[in-house]
RNA sequence: CGCGGGAUGGAGCAGUCUGGCAGCUCGUCGGGCUCAUAACCCGAAGGUCGGAGGUUCAAAUCCUCCUCCCGCAA
Protein backbone atom coordinates (compact mmCIF):
# COMPACT_ATOMS: atom_id res chain seq x y z
CA UNK A 1 0.00 0.00 0.00
CA UNK A 2 1.50 3.23 -1.14
CA UNK A 3 0.92 6.10 -3.47
CA UNK A 4 3.68 8.58 -4.31
CA UNK A 5 7.24 8.34 -5.58
CA UNK A 6 8.52 7.57 -2.11
CA UNK A 7 6.76 4.20 -2.13
CA UNK A 8 7.99 3.13 -5.55
CA UNK A 9 11.44 1.81 -4.55
CA UNK A 10 9.87 -0.29 -1.81
CA UNK A 11 7.44 -1.92 -4.21
CA UNK A 12 10.19 -2.48 -6.72
CA UNK A 13 12.41 -4.03 -4.03
CA UNK A 14 9.67 -6.46 -3.06
CA UNK A 15 9.30 -7.52 -6.67
CA UNK A 16 13.02 -7.81 -7.33
CA UNK A 17 13.54 -9.90 -4.22
CA UNK A 18 11.00 -12.40 -5.37
CA UNK A 19 8.18 -11.65 -2.99
CA UNK A 20 4.74 -12.52 -4.25
CA UNK A 21 2.95 -9.21 -4.29
CA UNK A 22 -0.69 -10.24 -4.47
CA UNK A 23 -2.14 -6.78 -4.71
CA UNK A 24 -1.31 -3.09 -4.62
CA UNK A 25 -3.43 -0.47 -2.90
CA UNK A 26 -3.11 3.21 -3.66
CA UNK A 27 -5.16 6.36 -3.67
CA UNK A 28 -7.77 6.76 -6.41
CA UNK A 29 -6.64 8.60 -9.53
CA UNK A 30 -7.06 12.31 -9.08
CA UNK A 31 -7.43 15.10 -11.62
CA UNK A 32 -3.96 16.44 -12.03
CA UNK A 33 -1.81 18.51 -14.27
CA UNK A 34 -2.63 21.35 -16.56
CA UNK A 35 -5.61 19.95 -18.34
CA UNK A 36 -7.75 18.30 -15.75
CA UNK A 37 -6.71 14.86 -16.69
CA UNK A 38 -6.99 11.92 -14.36
CA UNK A 39 -3.49 10.77 -13.52
CA UNK A 40 -2.35 7.48 -12.09
CA UNK A 41 -0.01 7.72 -9.12
CA UNK A 42 3.58 6.46 -9.46
CA UNK A 43 2.91 3.29 -7.49
CA UNK A 44 -0.02 2.39 -9.71
CA UNK A 45 2.07 2.86 -12.81
CA UNK A 46 4.70 0.45 -11.56
CA UNK A 47 2.11 -2.06 -10.40
CA UNK A 48 0.32 -2.00 -13.72
CA UNK A 49 3.52 -2.47 -15.68
CA UNK A 50 4.38 -5.39 -13.39
CA UNK A 51 0.99 -6.95 -13.95
CA UNK A 52 -0.13 -6.72 -10.33
CA UNK A 53 -3.79 -6.16 -9.47
CA UNK A 54 -4.35 -2.56 -8.33
CA UNK A 55 -7.01 -1.51 -5.84
CA UNK A 56 -7.95 2.12 -5.31
CA UNK A 57 -10.70 2.32 -2.71
CA UNK A 58 -11.85 5.81 -1.83
CA UNK A 59 -11.68 4.76 1.83
CA UNK A 60 -10.06 1.45 2.59
CA UNK A 61 -11.72 1.36 6.01
CA UNK A 62 -15.14 1.01 4.45
CA UNK A 63 -16.64 -2.37 3.64
CA UNK A 64 -15.64 -2.11 0.02
CA UNK A 65 -11.97 -1.63 0.86
CA UNK A 66 -12.00 -4.37 3.48
CA UNK A 67 -13.42 -6.83 0.99
CA UNK A 68 -10.78 -5.88 -1.55
CA UNK A 69 -8.02 -6.62 0.90
CA UNK A 70 -9.59 -9.89 2.04
CA UNK A 71 -9.83 -11.01 -1.57
CA UNK A 72 -6.06 -10.70 -1.83
CA UNK A 73 -5.56 -12.93 1.21
CA UNK A 74 -2.16 -11.40 2.04
CA UNK A 75 0.25 -12.99 4.50
CA UNK A 76 1.77 -9.59 5.22
CA UNK A 77 0.87 -6.00 4.44
CA UNK A 78 3.45 -3.34 3.71
CA UNK A 79 2.68 0.36 3.71
CA UNK A 80 4.74 3.31 2.57
CA UNK A 81 3.16 6.72 2.27
CA UNK A 82 -0.22 5.24 1.46
CA UNK A 83 -2.18 8.28 2.49
CA UNK A 84 -4.99 6.60 4.40
CA UNK A 85 -5.20 5.49 7.99
CA UNK A 86 -5.85 1.81 8.54
CA UNK A 87 -8.52 0.47 10.86
CA UNK A 88 -8.09 -2.42 13.26
CA UNK A 89 -10.28 -4.47 10.95
CA UNK A 90 -7.79 -3.92 8.15
CA UNK A 91 -4.81 -4.60 10.39
CA UNK A 92 -6.31 -7.93 11.47
CA UNK A 93 -6.42 -9.31 7.94
CA UNK A 94 -2.76 -10.22 7.29
CA UNK A 95 -1.63 -13.00 9.70
CA UNK A 96 1.93 -11.66 9.86
CA UNK A 97 0.88 -8.09 10.47
CA UNK A 98 1.45 -4.81 8.69
CA UNK A 99 4.84 -3.20 8.30
CA UNK A 100 5.20 0.49 7.61
CA UNK A 101 8.17 2.29 6.14
CA UNK A 102 8.40 5.72 7.71
CA UNK A 103 10.85 8.39 6.59
CA UNK A 104 12.10 9.67 9.92
CA UNK A 105 13.75 8.40 13.07
CA UNK A 106 10.68 7.61 15.10
CA UNK A 107 9.34 8.72 17.47
CA UNK A 108 10.45 12.00 15.91
CA UNK A 109 8.40 13.53 13.15
CA UNK A 110 5.26 11.49 13.19
CA UNK A 111 2.76 12.52 10.57
CA UNK A 112 2.60 12.58 6.83
CA UNK A 113 5.43 14.98 6.05
CA UNK A 114 8.41 13.85 8.14
CA UNK A 115 10.98 14.57 5.47
CA UNK A 116 9.92 18.18 5.06
CA UNK A 117 9.74 18.75 8.78
CA UNK A 118 13.09 17.22 9.61
CA UNK A 119 14.70 19.82 7.33
CA UNK A 120 12.48 22.70 8.43
CA UNK A 121 13.34 21.97 12.07
CA UNK A 122 17.02 22.04 11.25
CA UNK A 123 17.81 18.41 12.06
CA UNK A 124 21.33 17.29 11.24
CA UNK A 125 20.39 13.65 11.03
CA UNK A 126 17.35 11.80 9.85
CA UNK A 127 16.64 8.34 8.54
CA UNK A 128 14.08 5.67 7.91
CA UNK A 129 12.24 3.43 10.32
CA UNK A 130 10.32 0.23 9.80
CA UNK A 131 7.58 -0.48 12.29
CA UNK A 132 4.55 -2.59 12.92
CA UNK A 133 1.58 -0.44 12.05
CA UNK A 134 -1.07 0.03 14.70
CA UNK A 135 -4.16 2.15 14.81
CA UNK A 136 -2.40 5.35 15.76
CA UNK A 137 -0.53 7.79 13.61
CA UNK A 138 2.96 6.30 13.38
CA UNK A 139 2.78 4.97 16.92
CA UNK A 140 3.52 1.27 16.35
CA UNK A 141 6.50 -0.72 17.62
CA UNK A 142 9.81 0.03 15.94
CA UNK A 143 11.56 -2.80 14.09
CA UNK A 144 14.62 -1.50 12.29
CA UNK A 145 16.05 1.96 11.86
CA UNK A 146 18.78 3.50 9.75
CA UNK A 147 20.26 6.96 10.01
CA UNK A 148 21.65 9.35 7.44
CA UNK A 149 22.97 12.89 7.71
CA UNK A 150 21.07 15.69 6.03
CA UNK A 151 23.21 17.48 3.47
CA UNK A 152 24.06 21.14 3.95
CA UNK A 153 22.17 22.12 0.84
CA UNK A 154 19.85 19.14 0.49
CA UNK A 155 16.19 19.86 -0.11
CA UNK A 156 13.16 17.75 0.71
CA UNK A 157 12.88 16.30 -2.78
CA UNK A 158 16.46 15.13 -2.86
CA UNK A 159 16.28 13.75 0.66
CA UNK A 160 13.06 11.96 -0.16
CA UNK A 161 14.68 10.19 -3.07
CA UNK A 162 17.52 9.00 -0.84
CA UNK A 163 15.25 7.91 1.98
CA UNK A 164 12.98 6.08 -0.43
CA UNK A 165 15.89 3.90 -1.51
CA UNK A 166 17.09 3.42 2.06
CA UNK A 167 13.57 2.57 3.12
CA UNK A 168 13.27 -0.05 0.40
CA UNK A 169 16.47 -1.75 1.57
CA UNK A 170 15.44 -1.58 5.18
CA UNK A 171 12.06 -3.05 4.31
CA UNK A 172 13.66 -6.07 2.70
CA UNK A 173 15.97 -6.53 5.70
CA UNK A 174 12.99 -6.27 8.00
CA UNK A 175 11.04 -8.92 6.14
CA UNK A 176 14.09 -11.19 6.07
CA UNK A 177 14.41 -10.96 9.82
CA UNK A 178 10.70 -11.52 10.17
CA UNK A 179 11.09 -14.72 8.18
CA UNK A 180 14.06 -15.83 10.26
CA UNK A 181 12.27 -14.96 13.48
CA UNK A 182 15.02 -12.62 14.65
CA UNK A 183 12.94 -9.49 14.50
CA UNK A 184 12.57 -7.60 17.73
CA UNK A 185 9.91 -5.00 18.32
CA UNK A 186 10.77 -1.96 20.36
CA UNK A 187 7.94 0.15 21.73
CA UNK A 188 8.27 3.84 21.00
CA UNK A 189 9.09 6.31 23.72
CA UNK A 190 5.91 8.27 23.36
CA UNK A 191 7.13 11.06 25.65
CA UNK A 192 9.77 11.96 23.08
CA UNK A 193 7.42 11.86 20.14
CA UNK A 194 6.91 14.87 17.91
CA UNK A 195 4.12 15.27 15.43
CA UNK A 196 3.79 17.74 12.60
CA UNK A 197 0.89 18.36 10.22
CA UNK A 198 1.01 17.62 6.56
CA UNK A 199 2.52 20.26 4.33
CA UNK A 200 0.37 23.10 3.23
CA UNK A 201 0.88 25.99 0.84
CA UNK A 202 0.79 28.53 3.61
CA UNK A 203 3.60 26.77 5.49
CA UNK A 204 5.92 27.86 2.71
CA UNK A 205 5.45 31.55 3.41
CA UNK A 206 8.76 33.12 4.36
CA UNK A 207 8.93 35.19 7.55
CA UNK A 208 11.78 37.59 6.94
CA UNK A 209 12.09 38.53 10.59
CA UNK A 210 13.48 35.08 11.32
CA UNK A 211 17.18 34.23 11.29
CA UNK A 212 18.62 33.45 7.88
CA UNK A 213 19.40 29.91 8.93
CA UNK A 214 15.79 29.13 9.72
CA UNK A 215 14.67 30.65 6.45
CA UNK A 216 17.12 28.40 4.66
CA UNK A 217 15.71 25.39 6.49
CA UNK A 218 12.21 26.36 5.48
CA UNK A 219 13.14 26.84 1.85
CA UNK A 220 14.92 23.51 1.62
CA UNK A 221 12.23 21.70 3.58
CA UNK A 222 9.47 23.08 1.38
CA UNK A 223 11.24 22.39 -1.92
CA UNK A 224 10.04 21.19 -4.33
CA UNK A 225 6.62 21.05 -2.75
CA UNK A 226 4.74 23.12 -1.63
CA UNK A 227 7.56 25.57 -2.30
CA UNK A 228 8.73 28.47 -0.17
CA UNK A 229 7.45 31.82 -1.28
CA UNK A 230 7.23 35.49 -0.49
CA UNK A 231 5.25 38.31 -2.00
CA UNK A 232 6.22 41.51 -3.75
CA UNK A 233 3.83 44.43 -4.01
CA UNK A 234 3.98 46.14 -7.38
CA UNK A 235 2.02 48.11 -9.94
CA UNK A 236 0.21 45.03 -11.15
CA UNK A 237 -0.72 44.03 -7.63
CA UNK A 238 0.92 41.46 -5.46
CA UNK A 239 3.20 38.91 -7.05
CA UNK A 240 4.18 35.62 -5.54
CA UNK A 241 7.85 34.84 -5.76
CA UNK A 242 9.01 31.33 -5.08
CA UNK A 243 12.44 30.98 -3.58
CA UNK A 244 14.43 27.80 -4.06
CA UNK A 245 17.92 28.59 -2.95
CA UNK A 246 19.75 31.26 -1.01
CA UNK A 247 23.14 31.93 0.52
CA UNK A 248 23.89 33.78 3.71
CA UNK A 249 25.83 37.04 3.71
CA UNK A 250 28.13 37.85 6.57
CA UNK A 251 27.45 40.81 8.81
CA UNK A 252 24.48 42.75 10.05
CA UNK A 253 21.40 43.24 7.90
CA UNK A 254 21.55 46.32 5.69
CA UNK A 255 17.82 46.94 5.85
CA UNK A 256 14.54 46.06 7.51
CA UNK A 257 13.47 42.41 7.48
CA UNK A 258 12.34 41.61 3.95
CA UNK A 259 13.83 44.74 2.44
CA UNK A 260 15.47 44.35 -0.93
CA UNK A 261 18.84 45.96 -0.47
CA UNK A 262 20.35 44.99 -3.80
CA UNK A 263 18.76 43.97 -7.10
CA UNK A 264 21.38 43.96 -9.78
CA UNK A 265 22.31 41.52 -12.50
CA UNK A 266 25.91 41.54 -11.34
CA UNK A 267 25.58 41.78 -7.60
CA UNK A 268 22.54 39.59 -7.28
CA UNK A 269 19.29 39.87 -5.40
CA UNK A 270 19.99 40.55 -1.75
CA UNK A 271 17.37 40.72 0.97
CA UNK A 272 17.65 41.47 4.66
CA UNK A 273 16.25 39.08 7.21
CA UNK A 274 16.31 38.81 10.97
CA UNK A 275 20.02 38.50 11.62
CA UNK A 276 21.86 39.21 8.36
CA UNK A 277 21.45 39.63 4.61
CA UNK A 278 20.83 36.76 2.25
CA UNK A 279 21.27 36.50 -1.49
CA UNK A 280 18.42 34.80 -3.30
CA UNK A 281 20.06 32.56 -5.87
CA UNK A 282 17.18 30.74 -7.48
CA UNK A 283 13.72 32.23 -7.77
CA UNK A 284 10.58 31.81 -9.79
CA UNK A 285 8.17 34.56 -10.77
CA UNK A 286 4.51 33.92 -11.64
CA UNK A 287 4.18 32.30 -15.03
CA UNK A 288 7.91 32.01 -15.42
CA UNK A 289 10.17 29.08 -14.98
CA UNK A 290 12.57 28.69 -12.14
CA UNK A 291 15.71 30.67 -12.84
CA UNK A 292 18.84 32.17 -11.46
CA UNK A 293 18.05 35.51 -9.81
CA UNK A 294 20.84 37.24 -11.69
CA UNK A 295 19.48 35.94 -14.98
CA UNK A 296 16.08 37.28 -14.09
CA UNK A 297 17.54 40.69 -13.35
CA UNK A 298 19.15 40.90 -16.78
CA UNK A 299 15.73 41.24 -18.33
CA UNK A 300 13.69 42.67 -15.47
CA UNK A 301 13.98 45.37 -12.87
CA UNK A 302 13.18 45.01 -9.20
CA UNK A 303 13.16 48.18 -7.11
CA UNK A 304 15.35 48.23 -4.06
CA UNK A 305 14.05 49.52 -0.77
CA UNK A 306 10.72 47.73 -0.96
CA UNK A 307 9.94 45.00 1.50
CA UNK A 308 9.06 41.45 0.57
CA UNK A 309 6.20 39.80 2.34
CA UNK A 310 4.27 43.00 2.97
CA UNK A 311 0.78 42.84 1.54
C1' C B 1 -13.38 21.51 -22.91
C1' G B 2 -10.75 24.22 -15.35
C1' C B 3 -8.00 29.47 -15.48
C1' G B 4 -3.59 31.85 -17.19
C1' G B 5 1.69 33.08 -18.94
C1' G B 6 5.45 31.82 -22.47
C1' A B 7 8.97 30.10 -26.95
C1' U B 8 13.23 36.15 -30.40
C1' G B 9 22.07 35.08 -31.10
C1' G B 10 25.01 31.46 -25.27
C1' A B 11 21.51 33.69 -20.59
C1' G B 12 17.39 36.99 -19.27
C1' C B 13 14.09 40.21 -21.91
C1' A B 14 11.84 44.27 -25.41
C1' G B 15 9.60 44.57 -30.09
C1' U B 16 3.65 41.83 -31.79
C1' C B 17 -1.92 45.84 -30.28
C1' U B 18 -0.88 49.85 -35.07
C1' G B 19 3.02 44.68 -40.66
C1' G B 20 8.20 48.30 -43.02
C1' C B 21 16.51 48.05 -41.11
C1' A B 22 16.87 42.22 -35.47
C1' G B 23 16.87 45.80 -30.45
C1' C B 24 18.12 46.02 -24.74
C1' U B 25 20.89 44.28 -20.23
C1' C B 26 24.59 40.68 -19.92
C1' G B 27 27.82 36.76 -21.46
C1' U B 28 31.69 35.08 -25.07
C1' C B 29 36.09 36.35 -28.21
C1' G B 30 39.96 40.16 -29.54
C1' G B 31 42.33 44.81 -28.17
C1' G B 32 43.10 49.06 -24.71
C1' C B 33 43.35 51.37 -19.72
C1' U B 34 44.34 50.36 -14.41
C1' C B 35 48.22 48.80 -8.34
C1' A B 36 43.38 46.84 -8.83
C1' U B 37 37.91 45.42 -10.59
C1' A B 38 31.16 43.34 -9.77
C1' A B 39 35.03 49.17 -12.99
C1' C B 40 35.77 51.84 -17.71
C1' C B 41 36.98 52.47 -23.26
C1' C B 42 37.38 50.35 -28.46
C1' G B 43 36.22 46.35 -31.72
C1' A B 44 34.17 41.44 -33.28
C1' A B 45 31.61 36.93 -33.67
C1' G B 46 26.96 34.82 -32.86
C1' G B 47 19.54 34.72 -35.06
C1' U B 48 15.96 29.80 -40.43
C1' C B 49 12.35 35.22 -34.33
C1' G B 50 9.52 27.08 -31.57
C1' G B 51 7.26 24.30 -36.31
C1' A B 52 3.84 24.00 -40.77
C1' G B 53 0.55 26.42 -43.92
C1' G B 54 -2.08 31.02 -45.32
C1' U B 55 -2.83 36.62 -46.26
C1' U B 56 0.51 40.60 -48.24
C1' C B 57 4.68 44.35 -52.47
C1' A B 58 6.48 43.21 -47.53
C1' A B 59 5.32 38.97 -41.55
C1' A B 60 8.91 38.22 -35.21
C1' U B 61 4.22 41.18 -35.94
C1' C B 62 -2.17 39.43 -39.00
C1' C B 63 -5.18 34.32 -39.79
C1' U B 64 -5.35 28.70 -39.18
C1' C B 65 -3.22 24.31 -37.28
C1' C B 66 0.80 21.81 -34.52
C1' U B 67 4.84 20.94 -30.87
C1' C B 68 7.21 22.07 -26.40
C1' C B 69 7.82 24.82 -21.56
C1' C B 70 5.77 27.15 -17.15
C1' G B 71 2.30 29.50 -13.07
C1' C B 72 -2.52 28.80 -10.58
C1' A B 73 -5.78 25.14 -9.23
C1' A B 74 -6.00 19.96 -7.60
Amino acid sequence: MGTPDFAVPSLRALLENGYDVVGVFCQPDRPKGRGHKLAACPVKELAVSAGIPVFQPERIKRAEGVEMLKSCAPDLCVTAAFGQLLSQEILDIPPLGTINVHSSLLPLHRGSAPINWSIIKGDQVTGVTTMFTDKGMDTGDILLMRETPIGEKENAGELSDRLADMGAQLLIETIRELEKGTLRRIPQDHDKATYEPKMDKELGRIDWTKPAREIDWLIRGATPWPGAFTTLAGDAGEQTIKVFELVLREGNPAGQPGEIVTADAKMGLVVSCGDCDVELLTIQMPGAKRMNAKDYLRGHTIDTGVCLGKA
